[in-house]
Formats: C-alpha cells, sequence, structure tokens
DNA sequence: GCCGTTTTCGGCCCGACTGTTTTCAGTCG
C-alpha cells in the first residue's frame, strides 16, 4: 500500500493528541500539529520526494527527527513510536480530545483517574455523576460533556462552504438590523473560502452602549447560548452550526478581521515577522510598546511588518508570506475574468435545462461560448449519448449558432474514461467536436497504480482535452479514488492536456494544493461549473473560490480566453 | 521538536471566557 500525504498527517495528528495527553512539552505537541498541517496541505506526495531522494528537512518546520519517522512511515506504513504510545492510550482517546470542552489535560485526568478511554464509557460516567467528583471538574462541566457525548459532537462533519453562506447571509442580515451595529462581516475559513467550515467568525463594530451580545443571543436559530461575554460569544445553532460573535473598537477593526480570518499558522507568522521588529500584534492593533502603530485596516497591520496586503484565499502559511516577500504574490483570478463555461448538461442526458435555455443562461452570465458536455452511452443511468444522438445534437448546436450573434455554443461531450483507460466513444465521432471533457465514472475502486495507468492511458488519445473532476470525490459523502494526481499533471503538461476545477460546490475537484502544483506545471485548468440546469450556472463562484485557494490567475485558467485564443490552445 | 543577521541552547503568538476556584487552569480560536 502506498503510503499518502494524509496517512502522515494521521499520524502525526494522533502523535500529537497522545504527547499532549502525557503532558509532553506543548511545543513539541506543535511540531507534530505544524508537520501534520504542512503534509495535509502539499500536493507533492513525501513518498515520492523519498523516492528521488529528496531533503525532506528542506521543508520548514521539518528537521532531522521528522524527517526520519518520515522515512519510517512511509516505508512501513506505520510508525513504532506512535505504535507504543497506543499500547499505553486507548485508540478511542482521539475522540475524546474532539469533543468540545475537553482538551488534553481533562482527557488525562478522566483516563488515569476514572479509566474512561472512549465516549461510550465518558457518557455513562457521566450519567452515574462520577465525572463531576475529580478535582477542576463539577456538576456544570459534567452536564456540558454529557450534552456534547450525548449527541455525538466528536464526529461531527465540517459544514460545506456553501451551506455555511445562507447561515451568515440570514446572521448578518439580523445582526446589521440592530441600530447600534456599525459593520458586520463573516471571517475565519468561511472569509478564506475554505471548502469547508468548522464554525462561523462574525465580527461587528458597535456605537457606544450596543447591547449586541443580547441581541445575538436571542437569534431565532439558537439552540444554545454556549458562551457569553462583553466582547465575545458563542451560540450553537439548531443544524448545530457554531457560530462565534467578536465585538471589535472600530480603530482595531482591521487588526480584528485579520486576527479572526487566520488561518491560525497564517497569522503566527505575521506575529513572528511582527516581533523581530519589535511590534506585538493582537486582535487590537499593530502596538510598538503602549502605541498603537497600525490596526484599522488589515493591509495597515500588513504593511507594518513590510508585506502587500494579501488575499484571504491565500493565508494558509502555505508559502504565501515568502512569496509576499519576494513581490511574486499572483494576481488572482475573478469572477468577471471567466468568459465562458466549458461543462454543462442538457435535458438530452441528466440535465433538466434545454440547450436553448442554457445557451441563454450563459449569455445573461455576460459569457461569450458554453461547451455542451452531455454524457456519452456508458452512462446509461444518465441517458449517455451514443454516436447517432451526439451526432444529431452537433447538428442542433450548429443550427442554434447560426442564429446567434457574439456568442459560441461549443460542441463538445462528457465522454467516459472507460476501465481500460479507453474512451467511450470513438476517435471518428470526437474529432467532429471542439472539445472533449474526459471523465472516471466508474471503477472507482481501482488501485492507485491501475487508476493511474488507466488514466494516462486516455490521455494518450490525441482526442483528449480536459480531464473533469480530477479525483471523483463528493465533500463529506465520497472520498476521492486513489489516483497520482501528481502524475497525471505531469503527463498533462507533457501532452497538452488540461485539468478541471469542477466548481459544483459539492466536488470543488482539484484542491487548492493541486491548483497550485498544476499551476507550477504550467498545466491550464479550465474552471467549470457542471451545471445540469440554468440555475447551476451561478456555482462558477465556487469554483473561483476554489481557484483563488489554489493561487490561480487570468492566465492559469483555460476559461478566461476568448474563443479564439481557446481554439489554438485546444489543438494538441 | 524546530530553529538561528542575538545560531547549537533557549526560546517558541496572544487573549477571552467558563467553571471551579478564591487567583487560575483549561479550552478555544
Amino acid at each position: 500500500m502506498p503510503v499518502h500525504n494524509r496517512d502522515i498527517a494521521d499520524i502525526f495528528n494522533k502523535m500529537a493528541d497522545l504527547l499532549e495527553i502525557k503532558a509532553a512539552n506543548p511545543f513539541r505537541v506543535r511540531a507534530y500539529r505544524d508537520a501534520a498541517r504542512i503534509f495535509g496541505g502539499m500536493a507533492k506526495s513525501a513518498s515520492d520526494m523519498i523516492a528521488e531522494g529528496a531533503d525532506l528537512t528542506e521543508i520548514p518546520g521539518i528537521g532531522d527527527d521528522l524527517a526520519e519517522k518520515i522515512r519510517e512511515i512511509v516505508e512501513t506504513g506505520s510508525l513504532a513510536q506512535l505504535t507504543a504510545l497506543e499500547k499505553e492510550l486507548p485508540s478511542g482517546i482521539h475522540d475524546l480530545m474532539r469533543i468540545p470542552g475537553l482538551g488534553a489535560r481533562r482527557v488525562q485526568a478522566l483516563y488515569e483517574q476514572l479509566g474512561i478511554g472512549d465516549p461510550a464509557s465518558l457518557e455513562e460516567a457521566a450519567r452515574a455523576g462520577r465525572v463531576r467528583q475529580l478535582d477542576g471538574f463539577g456538576a456544570r462541566l459534567e452536564a456540558n460533556i454529557l450534552e456534547e457525548v450525548e449527541k455525538k459532537r466528536w464526529s461531527k462533519a465540517r459544514t460545506p462552504w456553501h451551506v455555511a453562506e445562507a447561515v451568515a447571509r440570514d446572521l448578518l442580515a439580523y445582526l446589521q438590523a440592530d441600530d447600534s451595529v456599525k459593520q458586520a462581516a463573516a471571517a475565519g475559513s468561511f472569509r478564506r473560502r475554505k471548502e469547508t467550515v468548522g464554525d462561523l467568525d462574525i465580527l461587528v463594530t458597535c456605537r457606544r452602549g450596543s447591547d449586541i451580545m443580547d441581541h445575538f443571543i436571542s437569534y431565532g436559530d439558537v439552540e444554545k447560548v454556549i458562551s457569553r461575554g462583553k466582547t465575545r460569544s458563542s451560540v450553537r445553532l439548531r443544524s448545530g452550526l457554531q457560530v462565534d460573535l467578536r465585538k471589535l473598537p472600530q480603530v482595531g477593526y482591521g487588526a480584528g478581521l485579520h486576527y479572526f480570518t487566520g488561518a491560525k499558522a497564517h497569522n503566527i507568522a505575521v506575529r513572528r515577522l511582527g516581533q523581530k521588529k519589535g511590534l506585538k500584534i493582537n486582535e487590537y492593533g499593530v502596538f510598538k510598546g503602549d502605541k498603537r502603530v497600525a490596526g484599522r485596516s488589515e493591509a495597515s497591520v500588513y504593511a507594518e511588518v513590510g508585506l502587500p496586503c494579501i488575499a484571504p484565499e491565500l493565508r494558509e502559511d502555505r508559502g504565501e508570506i515568502e512569496a509576499a516577500q519576494r513581490g511574486e504574490l499572483p494576481e488572482l483570478i475573478r469572477i468577471e475574468d471567466i468568459r465562458g463555461d466549458l461543462h454543462v448538461h442538457t435535458d438530452a442526458t441528466d440535465g433538466s435545462s434545454t440547450l436553448a435555455e442554457m445557451a441563454d443562461g450563459a449569455r445573461a452570465r455576460g459569457w461569450e461560448y458554453l461547451a455542451i458536455t452531455d454524457h456519452s452511452q456508458h452512462l446509461a443511468m444518465a441517458r449517455g449519448l451514443d454516436a447517432r444522438r451526439l451526432l444529431a445534437s452537433v447538428e442542433a448546436i450548429d443550427r442554434l449558432n447560426e442564429t446567434l450573434k457574439d456568442f459560441r455554443i461549443l460542441k463538445s461531450i462528457e465522454v467516459d474514461i472507460l476501465k481500460d483507460g479507453s474512451l467511450d466513444l470513438p476517435d471518428e465521432v470526437l474529432k467532429v467536436l471542439d472539445l472533449t471533457v474526459c471523465a472516471v465514472h466508474s471503477a472507482f475502486g481501482l488501485s492507485r497504480d491501475l487508476q493511474t495507468e488507466r488514466i494516462l492511458r486516455a490521455m494518450d488519445n490525441p482526442f483528449f482535452g480536459i480531464l473533469a473532476h480530477p479525483t471523483g470525490r463528493l465533500i463529506n459523502e465520497r472520498e476521492p479514488y486513489d489516483v497520482d494526481l501528481e502524475r497525471l499533471i505531469e503527463a498533462a503538461a507533457e501532452r497538452g492536456c488540461f485539468m478541471e476545477l469542477n466548481a459544483h460546490p459539492k466536488r470543488l475537484d482539484l484542491t487548492a494544493p493541486y491548483c497550485q502544483a498544476a499551476r507550477e506545471k504550467g498545466v491550464k485548468i479550465a474552471i467549470s461549473t457542471d451545471a445540469h440546469s440554468v440555475d447551476h450556472l451561478d456555482d462558477m463562484r465556487f469554483g473561483i473560490h476554489q481557484a483563488r485557494r489554489g493561487w490561480l490567475a487570468p492566465g492559469d485558467v483555460l476559461n478566461t480566453r476568448g474563443w479564439g485564443e481557446l481554439k489554438k490552445l485546444l489543438k494538441r
């Protein structure tokens, strides 16, 4: 079994959990968590790096010790030190650590004094009133813990961004309806446009004498008030989503916005730069001694540490600070840069809008072209097109195009990549199309090598255009199939193929690190909606969010080009 | 466990709120 970066991240996170419970040096714990974060967000596979003889200690945050542990994990699939720790502590302890209100110290106490090592036995002990007897615990804490355990909070999935958006929109409108509120905005991972969010962080500035916290906890959707203070309150909504509200002074609003947008690792890196310049940076401003020197705007915070303002989508400590210092931050793509959509369906297969409706929808969005990419015959479930029906669709497009001015419907198909790597329709048919979008819809369970070979073989076909939703994942629903994406990106670069960033909010496939990798290899990316109805053309904005997280500039994206230029690029 | 224009040891980002305490540890972000 090949070892993936996410396996390494899992092992290091578990190490951090167990070391924390054993009261290890907190900075040592942090080193493991940092390493987990680094590998979790890296496109380049550690296995490959080791196979190529690369020096892992060149990665910031990885020293001799962790490099050696990574080598051990890659070679053996496990880490002896973790295995040993897991013999001392039960595996359910990781779940305990994820229960809100429980951290390392309390989990340690529960285990050492009551022998509790998993949520089920914690529930039992809390019911029996044994938890409250521990030092530092009480009846309130016990009741809170019991409630969290009963609701299985440790296994709560993160909320997809587009779901959080609806919650944030309603809540912001509710807060702004209060006369005392001057500004209200959502920060956190929501503002960074992460695919999923763990909670919502809302910031407000208010006039004097505001009772905004009362207003906030009175919101109709609030199920439980977790905490309530003068400047910070937390609630859980009926949907299960936690919302934190922070009240900020106007003069430090930019510093607060920066602080609560994160990511944590990015903030730490920025504060370190501040430290070197003798500055203290917190959520209220940038301070030299007791004197506030900046903080009204985010840009003013960055300026104090000698950086240009970094876009929220880039703030993950994944090289953006170094790039900013070198003046090499990309000019990120915006929705206005998009000139067409290269992947949509119609009612000829599993879509619900007609060809003409989809074309009208695209024109209404200011686009210049739209590729019709209905499914191919292998996808019988979606009434996929055979050669005869595809050619009929091509004729219909030709006829419609004759009636359209300043807009072009592109003849295309989402053709299945069959298990053996062949495409689902013969070359004679594919060659009449303007482009092809090629996709895996079957045999998701192939081994990494076979899946990679399958797609590489498909890319050898001269009519292979864009690799659609390259990993097949559905957020919170289906894991990506196992494939060597890095190799696919290299192959796409060699063969003149393209990768899709599927904008569907459940897909967002490619992920940001692979967008970054494709950009570095010069592989152009199509940001496509995969719309199955006119309304879904608006999903383009989700694709733009992900593209920005992946450092993409307009020049990295296929469908920022006019048809004339696009046509040339598509020629292999 | 990492790191270094104070470099191989001694630092490591910063503050709010809760609950259990009686001055603060633990958790969270």
